[in-house]
RNA sequence: GGUCUGGUAGCUCAGCUGGAUAGAGCAACAGCCUUCUAAGCUGUGGGUCUCGGGUUCGAAUCCCGACCGGAUCACCA
């Protein structure tokens, strides 16, 4: 039971008693005290004063008094108008910090909540990762890892576009220009070399459409005439039938890249625990759209193609396969979403895709629940917003891209160099430990930085101007954690780390970082609530704040009360293993020394 | 045009299920290392919460309208 459930029952029974009152838990409204004034608590009695026909203040005065003699652990109370702010005991603070350290799992919720299936990344295997999939990639991993805080058994899977028209114009363009160029032979990551033969393809490209519009031809025709897209659209094609030779080189040049993107995905420190491949899934999609169109839910025009009518859903009409019979990005996510519940016994299925996509899941929801498929209604598109540079979106022609591997090496080259400026580097440090530190710490600012953004909004990236390293950072809360390993490895051989002594009288400080521990249950389930990995950030924050104030108020290996040093120490050991968690569920790692 | 979404300090963002004098960080300025890690701490300045109505004891928060921005409405994925 929290100290908010604990009080919330005492002011019902309080209200009732005094003012003959039925109260829901709900018009009880809690909140921190302000640091203005005095107290933990504080209860908002406005929404009883009519009831109790008195003035707020008045109400506020009896009901303290009442809960301070019907309640143990309230210590102290004062009512400022409607506002009531009450003091809890040091006692039963105490406890509160003895419990959660004696618990493995704090933060955890014990209830099982079932299978959830949460689809991010899904990259297309023409060009290496950018930011929008840093973006994607970091809050699909934290989502996991919230909603297994949460209860949930999470599988983490991936959908990768391997096939389609823009993989085509890359093998093209490697075929007409590479030379037989390798990842080996050109020392580049597999997913970069590809990428540059799709800007390669489109560079060749906009030039024969130039010199067709030269010729006299109107450019949309053109762009459909030139000879090169012809092609790219011919090997669409001999792919779809299975030519040996185009099949061949696909698989060769999709491994380049799979290997480019195994690598970014280990750096970033994000995983998948099962892949699926677009060319395994639409032909699935395609027999789900064929069935659907037997049994009447969807029909044929005259030049072939199929449709799904949702004007009924206050939709329009939307295209299920072409004229010419081939799939379009709906019929595969039918496939996929088929496939899946095949393999696992999903109970709710999550798809990180970004906010530019709406309608798009709205449509596959509803053409889900048509094909009779019970998941399709419950499906949660969680759609974040895109990351914005100063001059509008990124966009991969024109060359605006920020470059995932280059942003990770920049952010880690940063760290380093921060590293040694500072005028206490440690001293006995090796370069294998430096660097490590300088990864974690790199990547920490990265993340954070992105992650602290309410998930839903766009947000901006200025490549001229460098992520901070300090104030409200990934960074700032790794530090904190560095300094209490420090105070703790010290410790260590001074004292035992436990609580004997619940008579302690707590300082402000001290009391203010027991109480925010004690938010943390409550934050890692709003998280879950929300799908929102930046209220465990706030969270973070506001936690490594405190705990830096108390560090700068207070000694505490020198504090020459034992009880008091040896709380101290236990306190300070919480926080660390709260931050380590808080950021754990972020995706990032915390440093011992930095 | 329809739908969705956003507008809070010079900049980047919290706060939004209504509560006390709207908060952080960056940037600027002024202090604090012989003492547990100064990537830290303390202080100063900085606001018509886009605008106008409404609801109420109370509105940045809820409702309506206006203005401005973004997304989307493809036989692209």
């Amino acid at each position: 039971m929290t100290i908010e459930q604990t009080l919330s029952s005492l002011v019902i029974k309080a209200v009732k008693a005094l003012y003959d009152i039925d109260a829901a838990p709900q018009q009880v409204q809690l909140q921190k005290t302000r640091p203005e004034f005095e107290g933990n608590l504080t209860v908002v009695v406005f929404p009883f004063v009519k009831a109790a026909r008195k003035a707020p203040a008045q109400v506020a005065a009896e009901l303290g008094q009442w809960l301070q003699d019907n309640g143990q652990i309230i210590s102290k109370f004062n009512a400022v108008q409607g506002f009531l702010n009450l003091s809890i005991s040091d006692r039963f603070w105490l406890e509160q910090l003895r419990d959660m350290a004696a618990n493995e799992h704090y933060g955890d919720s014990t209830e099982p909540r079932g299978l959830m299936m949460v689809e991010y990344s899904s990259p297309n295997t023409n060009k290496p990762l950018h930011l929008g999939h840093v973006r994607n990639n970091l809050l699909g991993y934290s989502i996991a890892q919230i909603q297994e805080a949460n209860g949930w058994q999470v599988v983490k899977t991936n959908i990768v576009n391997d096939r389609g028209i823009h993989i085509c114009k890359s093998m093209l363009a490697w075929l007409k220009f590479g030379n037989g160029e390798t990842p080996e032979s050109s020392g580049k990551k597999g997913d970069h070399l590809i990428g540059d033969y799709y800007v390669r393809f489109d560079k060749e490209y906009k030039a024969q459409v130039a010199e067709l519009v030269a010729g006299g031809m109107d450019e949309e025709q053109a762009k459909k005439e030139a000879p090169l897209i012809k092609e790219a659209q011919a090997m669409l094609l001999q792919w779809e039938q299975g030519d040996a030779e185009v099949r061949a080189l696909w698989e060769k040049m999709n491994s380049w890249v799979y290997a480019g993107f195994d690598e970014t995905y280990r750096h970033m420190g994000v995983a998948f625990d099962k892949i699926y491949y677009e060319s395994n899934t639409y032909l699935e999609g395609k027999k789900e759209v064929e069935r659907g169109l037997a049994e009447g839910k969807f029909y044929r025009r005259a030049d072939n193609s199929v449709w799904a009518d949702l004007t009924e859903n206050g939709l329009d009409e939307k295209l299920l396969l072409r004229s010419d019979g081939t799939s379009v990005y709906m019929t595969q996510d039918i496939g996929t979403a088929k496939l899946r519940f095949q393999d696992y016994p999903i109970d709710k299925m999550v798809y990180v895709v970004g906010n530019e996509q709406e309608y798009h899941f709205k449509v596959l929801s509803i053409l889900l629940d048509r094909l009779g498929f019970p998941f399709g209604k419950e499906l949660v598109h969680f759609s974040y917003g895109m990351v914005e540079l100063p001059n509008g979106k990124m966009k991969s022609r024109e060359g605006t891209v920020v470059d995932a591997d280059d942003l990770m090496a920049a952010m880690i080259q940063d760290a380093r160099e921060i590293s040694k400026d500072k005028v206490n580097t440690l001293p006995d440090v090796t370069p294998a430990e430096a660097e490590e530190i300088a990864r974690k710490v790199g990547l920490g600012a990265l993340k954070y930085f992105i992650l602290k953004v309410d998930p839903r909004k766009n947000m901006l990236f200025n490549p001229a101007e460098s992520i901070d390293f300090n104030g409200n950072t990934g960074p700032f809360i790794q530090y904190t954690y560095a300094r209490i390993r420090s105070v703790l490895r010290k410790a260590g051989t001074l004292d035992n780390l436990t609580i004997d002594h619940l008579t302690i009288s707590l300082n402000e400080k001290e009391l203010g970082l027991i109480q925010r521990l004690c938010d943390f249950p409550a934050v890692v389930k709003q998280a879950g609530d929300e799908f929102s990995p930046a209220v465990i950030c706030n969270y973070a924050y506001a936690l490594a704040c405190d705990f830096n104030s108390f560090y700068h108020d207070y000694s505490i290996l020198n504090e020459p009360d034992a009880d008091k040093r040896a709380l101290r120490i236990a306190l300070s050991a919480e926080v660390a293993r709260v931050i380590a968690r808080a950021m754990a569920l972020l995706g990032i790692e915390v440093p011992e020394r930095m």
